[in-house]
DNA sequence: AGGTTAAGCGCG
DNA sequence: AAAGCGCGCTTAACCT
């Protein structure tokens, strides 16, 4: 069966919300609004619509007079989250002003729109997925986007639970484990990396052990998250600026951190440059199962248009490889599911993850079919782990 | 009235 | 001078 077929299928199966929870969580965002809405007036001395960044900007910098750390490409002081985040470490009216902002972004998004996105006559929410939209093969989801529900907060993850399945049935989430970081293992066979992955280490301590040289169980919370950003730039091509930026370290101690890692991680460092030059001879970068990635900017005389493509090109392959990997999952699933003639509906895919609607008494059974089928799509050179979970919502399963 | 762009932000 | 990949959606701001 093509991937076509499968999406459509997906697509007409739909999702079931909770039309009622989400309508009582709009009505509590609202009301959480006016209130910061009121105390935001306050310390501006005036009214004012939160919504606009450009009355935000009069206020904070024009008659607060708030320090400018950042532009828009128009050349406008940016109000954007990262900005807002260092200001409020000085000021009281940033906070609320971000806080304003997610709770908005919730309501309007999801809360308000999902409910007026079921469909009369299955009760339904039916997404599209296009296949050709994203250059590096991902799928996207639209008219409802089902690839971008909240997760990362409380109050977010609160939408994901009005996602439910029918009576007497569980929503099954299933992800690849750190797919990304497991492609570059194998892309790249770096020694280290691979092994980590083969005794199943925790690979942002692993990481975080070998560049800043303490045992794994030494390594601090800080350290963790600081060699969690380093593998995340790696896989975006990020650079000691960016990592700097990110992680709030000076440039030197970023670029250190980088250095240190390639030293220990010499495979990677190697492979990083040699799909740089790759996309600098051919033109292109391609997946492991080699799909193509053509970049005409790679050679580019402009120097941003070039390191662009250059960043493409280091990220193309990991990205690219994910996307091949769980689309073939997906056909092996629901070509079992079919041939079965099974009651599990597969509902969703958000690039790494698979959710499914599976009557009660066939959880254990699926569960361990979809781990098999999406360990088993390709041999790579480290495992490929699949993490399951079952619940009454899609929260729950998460 | 209707379309487009900019800024911002939700997710992997 | 810019500085981290890939998407889609909403509002404000601007344009025809």
């Amino acid at each position: 069966m093509p991937l076509l077929s499968v999406l459509s299928r997906m697509e007409r199966n739909g999702v079931k919300l909770d039309v009622d929870m989400l309508h009582t969580q709009s009505s509590e965002l609202a009301h959480k609004m006016i209130k910061i809405e009121q105390q935001a007036h306050d310390l501006a001395g005036q009214t004012f619509n939160l919504a606009s960044p450009k009355q935000i900007q009069e206020i904070l910098f024009d008659k607060l007079e708030l320090p400018i750390l950042k532009k828009t490409p128009k050349g406008q002081p940016s109000t954007a989250e990262d900005v807002l985040q260092e200001l409020a470490l000085d000021y009281p009216l940033p906070q609320l002003i971000l806080d304003h902002r997610g709770m908005s972004k919730l309501k309007s998004t999801y809360t308000d729109k999902l409910p007026g996105m079921v469909f009369a006559k299955t009760g339904r929410v039916h997404t599209s997925y296009h296949q050709a939209v994203a250059a590096t093969g991902r799928l996207s989801s639209s008219d409802p986007n089902l690839q971008n529900i909240p997760v990362r907060t409380p109050e977010g993850r609160r939408i994901r639970q009005a996602f439910i399945p029918e009576p007497g049935f569980k929503i099954l989430s299933a992800d690849y484990s750190q797919i990304e970081l497991r492609i570059m293992a194998h892309l790249s066979q770096d020694k280290g990396l691979c092994r980590a992955f083969e005794r199943g280490e925790d690979v942002h301590r692993a990481t975080a052990a070998e560049v800043f040289s303490v045992a794994p169980e030494q390594v601090s919370n800080d350290q963790r998250r600081h060699a969690k950003a380093i593998n995340f730039g790696l896989i975006y091509g990020m650079s000691a600026f960016g990592l700097a930026r990110q992680i709030k370290v000076d440039r030197k101690a970023a670029q250190q951190y980088i250095d240190r890692y390639f030293e220990r991680y010499p495979g990677v460092k190697e492979y990083m440059e040699n799909t740089r030059q790759q996309a600098h001879d051919t033109g292109f970068v391609e997946t492991v199962f080699g799909r193509r990635l053509y970049l005409p900017e790679i050679n580019s005389s402009n120097h941003l248009r070039r390191q662009y493509a250059e960043r493409t090109a280091i990220n193309a392959p990991m990205q690219g490889t994910a996307a091949d990997l769980i689309k073939k999952a997906m056909l092996s699933i629901d070509d079992w599911l079919q041939a079965n003639n099974s009651p599990v509906s597969m509902i969703m895919q958000v690039h790494d993850e698979l959710v499914f609607e599976v009557p009660d008494n066939e959880i254990e059974a699926i569960s361990e079919l979809v781990i098999q089928h999406m360990m088993g799509v390709a041999e790579l050179s480290v495992p490929l782990i699949v993490a399951v979970g079952i619940g009454d919502n899609w929260d729950q399963a998460h």
